[in-house]
DNA sequence: ACTAAAATTTAGGCACACCTAAATTTTAGT
DNA sequence: ACTAAAATTTAGGTGTGCCTAAATTTTAGT
């Protein structure tokens, strides 16, 4: 049986190699909150069970076998997150924190009741994709918020799970999956981002965010009508 | 935080205290499955922490901050095993393996939800009593079925819940918690016990059950009438 | 009361996953 | 191309909870 540990370094691999096709060190200690010296002692032993490929100073990059691991765990933790929030009605910047505890023991046999339950779902409470039982997942086409431009009108996809202060605060601006939004402007120097949610029916509800926000939001481009 | 170890410690001591006052190393190292010397050496640590008092050679017996633990965690898993069961469809055979899992990471919060939907739940599916919040728990007055005689009437109020092929045999022969049986016979030697279901509905639907199959069931006799 | 068997504890080790400090390798600036 | 800084790895150590083997204590039979 996979450790604990050995799911969370698998799981951050993955989520790291989507920025750098090789994850280094330091990325991956960061993220897990150890020290770069234990990290490279894991990696070793992911190494040695062939669930990583390894090259000394360069990084680490997961293998067919410990991709699929890393998918298994993201399925768990992204259907109890769904099923917390629809089932036990917790709030949406709290089913990270407990997801990452579940995900762990999570037994094939629940993970289909609650798959069944929850209607076969296909995305979490945050918007990311459900990686299906085989291990596929959806890929989409999607931007950073704080990569569009003036006038763009865009429907958020994803917003990032990890950050409970940063998820009420979004909540607090109606900022959800499935929101559709436009840019307003965009201030100079400080790149500040004044947007609007359509339907806008109370009119004047534009507010502006601040470059660490709009990093934290995905989006997929509208036409322009 | 108490690691999952002591909390399975603690659990099996109050467990075992409710036989004998005092819990000898062997029985608790039988009881998980650990080897004896394992478990000297963590009663050693738990008495260090003051949860058990502890005598060489003699044996262990809560203290109250030990009990206090002990009760927590009884009182996760037996709320969740009413969840997986009511919530999730989980046959009874199986919620108690999936609960030894969960138990220990179930968040004060996450508790709180499980017991509001289930509606402040009082018994597990095995009938076993749920220690309140400030850890209280229901003393019943019960005996085993294997202590009945020729004639009793009884209800059954409690399985014992650990034993998988045990759960789906008494599954099969409709014994379940509030369950009303008669004692129709016992033989000699053997001590068999003939038992009907009342209402017996269907007519002549005796069963005879043997020895250990009686001793792990725990009933409240009923006034002769 | 004595002794053999059973129960328990002590002693010494192991695997896991983390740490700090020191050594090595890579990188980036001149 | 060289060197200083940054990143990474190695070396050595910690705590937890388990193990086996050996020593000790308790128990039970005569």
């Amino acid at each position: 049986m996979n450790s604990q540990a050995v799911e969370d370094y698998l799981k951050a691999i993955y989520k790291l190699q989507s920025s750098q096709s090789m994850v280094v060190t330091s990325a991956l200690a960061d993220h897990l909150k150890v020290n770069p010296a234990s990290a490279t002692g894991m990696i070793k032993k992911l190494a040695d069970s062939n669930l990583v490929s390894y090259e000394r100073y360069q990084g680490v990059k997961l293998t067919p076998p410990g991709e699929k691991i890393a998918l298994e765990v993201i399925r768990h933790h992204r259907l109890i997150e769904l099923y917390l929030a629809e089932a036990l009605n917790v709030p949406w910047d709290q089913v990270h924190d407990e997801a990452e505890k579940w995900e762990h023991i999570l037994s094939e046999d629940l993970e289909d009741r609650i798959d069944k339950i929850l209607g076969y779902p296909t995305t979490d409470p945050h918007g990311a994709p459900i990686p299906s039982r085989d291990g596929n997942i959806e890929q989409r086409d999607t931007n950073l918020l704080s990569e569009l431009t003036q006038g763009d009108n865009a429907i958020i996809v994803e917003v990032s799970d990890d950050d409970t202060d940063m998820l009420r605060y979004l909540g607090k601006l109606q900022l959800y999956p499935q929101t559709n939004i436009q840019i307003i402007s965009i201030s100079p120097f400080d790149q500040l981002i004044t947007i609007r949610i359509i339907p806008n029916k109370d009119g004047n509800n534009d507010f502006v965010i601040g470059q660490k926000v709009a990093s934290s939001i995905l989006v997929s481009k509208l036409e322009e009508g």
